[in-house]
DNA sequence: TAAGATTGACTCTTCAATCTTC
DNA sequence: GAAGATTGAAGAGTCAATCTTA
């Protein structure tokens, strides 16, 4: 991947362009989804780059946490699509690989036949909290934005997540 | 993928646990980051339902773009990879299905005999503006969100970006 | 030797089809 | 028939290796 550092901002030009080209009226809508297309971007190569020694994804790792901070250690793996808003497809993906790891292992849902459980190891509470450490130390601890304007944008990304339908 | 609405904001659970388990320290960056990772899965396949019924991805569209804005309607792959932040081979990629599409062609660069340049067709620049035109309608037109707090998040997010290097 | 571009292997995600159980 | 889960195939991105030219 390149990283080569420009000298302006690329989305700053586009949002030029974009008036420039009689699209005014989105122009400052467009230079924010560019925007959170590439800050996601960002992060999400910072967090591969702390998990991966750990062989961990970030969609794995998010599995981890939801396990890690459910009742039991344990939920189905339809509410783990749920909640992560991902396929059931990606789902059994990521199960696959945490429990090849030794990290969560599958169980059969009492409560229901044909579903599967999925529940963490004590191997996998270990790593989880090892990892978030790494996690709240290189990412989230260096976000550079105060402690207002961290509240402030997610607040309005909130509002956004909540009119697209993501909870009510 | 599944995409059932919550009774809750799965974010704002997340943030509470994790100030539960003693990160309160990293409980607001965690919940923005998360925030900005959700909001670009819920854009991104907003942009892809757009995009899809004219065979372009989101990364395709941003190629075209660009080069639609470019003063000679062509770039060299190498500049193309570093204004959108991708890999060479996602260039190649991105440029070979263009190609094929005939949006774009491949010409040999007078000033480099090591470089392509990726050029723009008449056909490309119809398809680009045409398909903007939806995107506007459809993404960017539909953000819900005020002109100020529009401006105000993309500020807050640019500062992310110059801080992580993108730009200067 | 380094830079631009391409290729192939690998990973992850998604879609459609399938199987089992409700 | 519908829901939970799995499987295999297709699409896209990344990485390492390679080829050509500066």
């Amino acid at each position: 991947m390149k990283r080569t550092e420009l000298p302006f901002d690329p989305i700053g030009e586009a949002h030029r362009q974009w008036a420039a080209h009689g699209w005014e009226e989105s122009a400052d809508a467009m230079a924010l989804v560019t925007s959170i297309m590439r800050v996601q971007q960002i992060l999400m190569a910072r967090a591969e780059s702390v998990l991966k020694p750990f062989g961990l994804t970030f969609a794995r790792y998010e599995v981890l946490m939801l396990l890690l901070f459910s009742r039991r250690g344990a939920l189905p793996l339809g509410k783990v699509g749920e909640r992560l808003q991902v396929g059931a497809a990606s789902v059994t993906n990521a199960i696959d690989r945490l429990e090849s790891a030794g990290l969560v292992l599958r169980r059969e849902n009492p409560s229901d036949g044909r579903g599967v459980l999925s529940q963490i190891t004590p191997a996998g509470r270990k790593l989880a909290k090892r990892v978030t450490d790494e996690m709240n130390a290189d990412l989230f601890g260096s976000l550079e934005l105060s402690q207002k304007e961290t509240t402030l944008v997610f607040e309005r990304l909130r509002d956004l997540r909540s009119r697209a339908g993501d909870f009510s």
